[in-house]
DNA sequence: CCTACCGATCGGTAGG
DNA sequence: CCTACCGATCGGTAGG
């Protein structure tokens, strides 16, 4: 008798779907039931298959979707007449806002993609790999500008992507920072380290 | 028939506790069953019983031998004589050694902690809080001696932890880069953002 | 160490 | 949107 409701946050298929991705977070995508998922919605676990096809199409949504967030915001980035150095700046503060913004679905992104099935896995693979491809482009192009130490630029990609991945242990409004300190500081950080 | 061989990297308990953290860290925990981690090891299921308690008890064991080996590292670097930059440095080199020589077992403890029961979570996150507060006060140390710039610790422990935690995506052998220089690189990139 | 088996829970379908 | 239900798989036990 329940009904999902279909809020301003988008159609009810997206309501389950950012449902899913709170659930898949706090749960892991293995341990948490449809049937649990349903509960959250208030309604019956057959009702959701009038929206979805499949539990794994959820993932696979939230997967994508983020995935296509940050290539596209890579993609704007590079083709900006911006430095090299202020290229990376506004990607590392893309990765730390859409982190906090977006928690629950970058989170599932990050930790619960191995359990896409193919031929998903091997897309959402080549998706991260080209990201990282072009974020070490970047700092390679750096390098050669002088702008930045003569460094590894496969270290230094997989040092400031895990740095900003580690936001998801950020307790907000806890220690008294505020995500503008966090932000500036986090930058300084991973920038100063690598600056010429 | 099969027997589970206590070779000499210890007794049969031993055996199946490795064995279930690479189960662990390729499927994750919930995904992984008893009958998976018993053919590995060329027995049926129900024999695993005879040597452990139950599956998660074998989360447990990883869990926290993974914790008491970071716990212990710090106290030792925490009272040694050395300054705070140099422990500091210390500290990433262990986690990056301790990482790359025990992959499964930090892997495991790092993504699957949250399906320990109570009381074991409790315990684990006591543990992981204690270790990262530890690590603020040798910043705070390191920034009253004037070692380091006057940053946030707070924000400081997350980047830095975050980023040896990040190792986990390093493709050994690939791209060239050695251990060596990848340990070289990232604690320069680490520390350099911060030094005064 | 094994075979045989249990109760619980899972994702999903049938049918209305 | 629901009730009723299915086959598969799970962690674990009994008993030898």
């Amino acid at each position: 008798m329940a009904k999902i409701i279909s809020s301003e946050k988008g159609t009810k298929k997206e309501v389950i779907i950012q449902k899913a991705a709170q659930l898949f977070k706090s749960k892991s995508y293995t341990a948490a039931s449809m049937r649990e998922l349903a509960e959250t919605l208030g309604v019956e676990a057959p009702s959701l298959y009038n929206h979805i096809g499949s539990k794994s199409e959820l993932l696979q949504a939230i997967c994508f979707k983020v995935g296509n967030q940050f290539t596209s915001q890579i993609d704007k980035i590079e083709n900006s007449p911006a430095s090299a150095i202020k290229k990376l700046e506004a990607i590392i503060r893309f990765h730390i806002q859409t982190m906090l913004e977006n928690f629950d679905e970058v989170y599932v992104a990050n930790h619960e993609w191995k359990h896409l099935q193919e031929p998903f896995l091997s897309d959402f693979l080549t998706i991260r790999r080209n990201y990282e491809k072009s974020l070490t482009d970047l700092i390679e192009i750096g390098i050669q500008k002088k702008e930045l130490k003569n460094i590894n630029p496969y270290v230094a990609v997989l040092t400031i992507l895990s740095a900003v991945r580690g936001l998801e242990f950020w307790q907000r409004n806890k220690k008294n920072v505020s995500q503008q300190v966090l932000e500036d500081e986090m930058v300084s950080h991973l920038l100063t380290g690598i600056e010429n």
